[in-house]
DNA sequence: GTTCATGCAAATCGTTTGCACAATG
DNA sequence: CATTGTGCAAACGATTTGCATGAAC
């Protein structure tokens, strides 16, 4: 069930402009920049070989793992557990870390306002199902 | 410069419905349940008042942060800064933080398997800038 | 009676996919 | 030559918007 891959120039030109950048770029500005060296270059070619490149583990994607939007009436800080199985997203009471935002100031110098937190795993109804 | 809002039904009832559910509900969810009280709802409208109210600060939503879809090719596990007067997201090198997961599995009994942290703030060039 | 909200459908935007053709192995 | 990749354009799914009508103040 093994995947074969064949080596294709735009394939290995993303890749290494994406190994190139310290930017995270997304597929649209890839497209642009590969473009003026690859004219028939198409957007669709662009995004399928970044999926195959996940494929590959070679890059990955920064997304927040879902394709909705997903809205909250709890406004206070809290940090959010969200289960790989079910997908359940579950607010957490553990406390907001205040240390942290200056460990990053310490570490770039830049002025750091707040941060959230995301936890994967499995909630408790679907870690007794998996038993 | 102040926005007015009257009040209406669906906004209201929008609201209720999110205060009152643990879950994290998407918009078509919201519309799904709200249609049986209220026939004639369209889901523009529920997105319409959506953006009401986090425009007046009474929810929030869940995401990234960004509409698109983001690449990386540097595949360890590290944390990100995201600027929030450019939108360049940054590497962090400060070391993962392995007690994190393990103060959530305490608190809840959920199978923790990996977080994920974003700071906000404003990065070197735009704090200059500010000034 | 002026302003804001609604329902509907069309439009938008980022991403994916079907197809006929080209490149790879 | 069998398989995978390409370009193109159409399709997709979530969200937004234009417009005529309706409710709030």
């Amino acid at each position: 069930m093994e995947k074969k891959y064949k080596r294709s120039k735009q394939r290995e030109r993303i890749l290494e402009l994406l190994g190139s950048t310290v930017s995270h770029p997304t597929a649209s500005w890839i497209y642009d920049k590969l473009k003026k060296e690859i004219p028939e270059l198409s957007l669709g070619t662009v995004y399928r070989n970044l999926n195959i490149l996940i494929e590959q583990g070679l890059i990955r994607k920064i997304d927040f793992g879902s394709t909705f939007d997903r809205y909250d009436a709890d406004i206070s800080p809290h940090y959010h557990f969200i289960c790989e199985r079910c997908g359940s997203i579950i607010d957490l009471k553990i406390p907001i870390d205040g240390e942290l935002n200056k460990r990053v100031e310490k570490a770039t110098n830049f002025k750091t306002k707040r941060h959230r937190i995301e936890f994967y795993g499995l909630c408790d109804k679907c870690s007794k199902k998996m038993a």
